[in-house]
DNA sequence: AAGAAATGACAACACCGTTGACAACAGTGT
DNA sequence: ACACTGTTGTCAACGGTGTTGTCATTTCTT
């Protein structure tokens, strides 16, 4: 196992990495500038990698050949692969939260989760080999904390008390995130593995003996025609009105 | 890429493959029960490793290792790692329905989906690595189409019609199967990775300026104290709330 | 110009999934 | 007893991965 020496993580160069935050060294600009155009570099090239090859084909190796540099060039930029992974996940972010635009001040929140909700889906169809290997991870970067607070505060908005605000609002993202990756899995698995899993359901399930699966056999036609975004909006839709139903009766009810 | 020849898939051993189907052949059965046992072993292997080593220590030479085998034999029983990960998602959906017991036929519906919930959610806590490597996988072996045909029934119960019947059926799997592998993601990072993310938040959110993030960090105190099975059982919740509403209406107002 | 810092390239390590060629063994038909 | 066949296992190897150490080169600071 390629183990990594956590030891070093307090790296000796993070005090001299530190100090940039101070901005009177305008000389140190150059550098910087230089560098950050090699991980904008780094990181389309990533993106058109994901996007062409697939999860399976973005490697570190990968990446750097479409730089024309070293593998271990881009080791300079981004400290390991998940790093990079974390810096891809984070502009997907950027894209949503620009496709998302301003929510207006009188938006019904309800509203306003399902147009973050429509957002993610199309990110996730149009990149869904970052979606499978971002799933679940934690970027902590300014656009997933700018999303965040979008996502809070449109549930803080439907008026629940602050601990089933949280509930609903992680009810509601571990879901949608949950949802993109499963429908981004099957939309990105090897063209031949998704054949197979595609088939399975008319090859297995179609040709059932009506003794042992009788509600399978019953629903069969329906089971092979609904389709992901379907299901993706009926698991909003029920959050949403699970949420709506949750207020109401709280502010009826209880306590502020 | 190690491209699979999908050609050979149509193996030329296929045809006496097939074979062993008639009983007749007894004295055929000792070399069947010798491979058998081998599989079986090489699945409680691969449990343990999966359990032990999570996710990434679960590779095919490990598996051969702790069975005291080349890794070239393992292929002899699994055509691929992907084989492998198939044989052991349904093995969880085995000892999932064996948990489960019989549904009772007085069982209501959404008592039954409760249950199932709780037992997946509870196999994905004891082998999250397994979790998340075979999630949004079909396998189409006989456990999940029991499994499949349980959920189906308990949704056609509901008295829905058949195509909104699969389509909440399908809402809750799918969001079922994507909280838990969101959570097992969590739980079978690596330790290093696990507690970046893990303390992200506290680290990250909980210093956000107020002006910026008002509603997040108008919410840090409950954010950080959420629970993944409450943030589970919520949107189960929601799920089956939005099916019984769904059946209400549509046995009050429309077609059957 | 001298020194320090950043950056890139070469080689290498330890893994991974997978394949092909070959040897040992079981049981079968002659 | 013999050759034949099918199964199971071993050895070596291919091409791929993430990652590190070492060294030279460029670039900036002083």
């Amino acid at each position: 196992m390629p183990k990594k020496t956590a030891g070093a993580a307090a790296k000796p160069t993070s005090k001299s990495g530190a100090k940039p935050a101070e901005d009177g060294a305008v000389a140190a600009r150059p550098r910087r500038e230089r560098r950050s155009v090699r991980r904008e570099a780094a990181l389309t090239a990533a993106f058109r990698i994901a996007e062409q090859e697939g999860a399976a084909g973005l490697s570190m190796r990968r990446v750097a050949q479409e730089l024309s540099v070293d593998v271990t060039a881009l080791y300079r930029v981004f400290r390991d692969k998940d790093e990079l992974l974390l810096a891809l996940c984070e502009r997907v972010i950027e894209s949503e939260l620009a496709e998302l635009g301003d929510v207006p001040d009188d938006e019904p929140w309800q509203d306003t989760l399902r147009r973050i909700a429509a957002t993610i889906w199309e990110s996730q169809l149009r990149f869904p080999a970052i979606t499978v290997l971002t799933f679940a991870r934690i970027t902590g970067g300014p656009a997933e904390r700018r999303m965040v607070e979008l996502l809070v505060d449109a549930f803080a908005r439907s008026g629940l008390p602050r601990d089933r605000v949280v509930l609903f609002y992680r009810a509601f993202v571990d879901s949608v995130l949950g949802l993109c990756a499963h429908s981004a899995v099957l939309g990105s698995l090897d063209p031949e593995v998704r054949e197979k899993d595609d088939t399975t359901w008319s090859r297995v399930y179609a040709h059932l003996p009506e003794t042992d699966h009788p509600a399978t056999r019953a629903h069969i036609a329906e089971l092979t025609a609904v389709t992901q975004k379907s299901i993706y909006d009926t698991a909003v839709e029920a959050l949403l009105t699970a949420t709506e139903r949750a207020a109401a009766g709280e502010g009826a009810g209880g306590a502020g």
